[in-house]
DNA sequence: GCCTAATTCAAGCAATTGCTTCAATCAAGC
DNA sequence: GCTTGATTGAAGCAATTGCTTGAATTAGGC
């Protein structure tokens, strides 16, 4: 019986609240000898949400125990099962602290350039406005821990963390589409289909970034370099999406 | 002490095998009455990698325990650590059985495509050389297995699967850049990285084939479809390559 | 200065983990 | 037909896992 509604824990039901979170947006690193403010320990699900945030991005969610988290988060492990009631439904509230305003802000941008279009939006502002959002994140180190996570647990295959990932995308996911469907109406469904895959490959690629690219290249160059992911990549991107229909014979010697 | 290299164990002293396996390529599903042919149980080890093939695929590394792999392959948990010495062992061992194939088929294709070209390649064809074997992988059974470990590994964030993937690839992505920078001299070094990021992570997510954007398309759509991605996102990503370099004023309102 | 409900704590539980041990089995070489 | 070395099997080990328990502790309403 791995859901446990019983008795009086609150578990996740404060789901929604804005970006909060002890160092989640700050210089980071917030830590020492003055917390504690209000009630004692009044903070512990914020604190737990940025270090299971954290760990999550950097080993992985299979790969962190919530004793590891709680440790980090200078709580104990009865306290995350008491706010979260669960691992799962502690990524999945990590997820949600964060894209509520990704979200929002991906709508707005989509609607401006729909409107300033009149109705027919052009893809280069479509790609800009679902993608600018997410890589901006990483000017922030709460939102660089963020994207790693994301980043990553976009290709996982633990089941907890694909069903989370799944549901937690899914409103934006058919948003960006439809988006991009109504951009490019001279592509088939299918071309499309996979044109997105490439841009949806791209952007977590980036997010994940996993270093082993930098490792190719050097340490001056890094995925997590928001002003060059915005230089390079979305034109790069915004190119392929411009690019004409295939022709209908398969290149396929 | 995780490394186990006592006494008379074999461990993965036989590394670099080719093809082989027990429904490796085959049509899939070989099982039944009439295995054991040689000596009792004596493809013991290529039932363990298919296995593990199949089940950190499916599953993730992390997700999936020695005992699962060897139950899966009819095999005894020891005769996992006999062979392999190590779950990690295990996991480079399923790497290094396909991509000595695979790595030889792109370095074959690429110095074609250079002598073609009398020196300088034509970027597409660069492109073609890497992406298309990988792809093609997808079209036996067990080739679309490997991509999925393969895709989903390449963000993973266990220190066990990062330290393979990194080896594992290294060389050949050496190659690959190399040969793109090449094919590419009006590049800087810097968009160069980031259009190689892009290029990466579309083929690293169609390999995953996670489903997420199946489930957006509906099922008649599939990442597996080699057709599909050879059609579709390669001259996607030739056409994201053969884009003019980026202005020197950064898109940035 | 208690009352009460929200929160935190130390301890523990059953299950699972990677890996080991050592005896049994096997296919050949003689 | 016995020896030998490569393989396999059943059982077990210490460590870790997610989660629970029930007793403290806390802070605010009165």
């Amino acid at each position: 019986m791995p859901t446990t509604e019983t008795l009086t824990t609150p578990n996740d039901d404060r789901a929604g609240d804005p970006a909060e979170g002890s160092g989640a947006d700050a210089p980071a690193g917030v830590e020492g000898p003055a917390h504690r403010s209000g009630r004692a320990g009044r903070d512990t699900r914020g604190r737990l949400l940025d270090a299971a945030e954290r760990l999550f991005g950097e080993l992985g969610y299979s790969n962190v125990s919530t004793r590891q988290i709680a440790e980090a988060a200078k709580a104990n492990v009865a306290a995350a099962h008491y706010h979260f009631g669960s691992k799962e439904r502690l990524l999945r509230a990590v997820f949600e602290r964060r894209l509520a305003a990704i979200n929002a802000e991906r709508e707005g941008l989509l609607a401006d350039c729909v409107r300033a279009a009149g109705g027919r939006p052009e893809v280069g502002a479509v790609l800009d406005a679902f993608i600018r959002p997410v890589l901006r994140l990483s000017e922030t180190e709460g939102g660089r821990r963020f994207n790693l996570l994301a980043g990553r647990s976009s290709t996982d295959s633990n089941p907890e963390v694909r069903r989370v990932v799944f549901e937690v995308y899914d409103a934006v996911g058919r948003g960006f589409v439809d988006a991009a469907a109504a951009a490019c109406p001279q592509l088939s469904r299918e071309e499309l289909f996979w044109r997105l895959a490439c841009v949806y490959g791209a952007m977590m690629y980036i997010r994940a970034d996993n270093g082993r690219l930098q490792r190719l290249f050097g340490p001056e160059f890094s995925l997590s370099d928001v002003g060059g992911a915005l230089r390079f990549a979305l034109p790069f991107l915004t190119a392929g999406m411009r690019a004409p229909p295939a022709a209908d014979d398969p290149p396929q010697p």
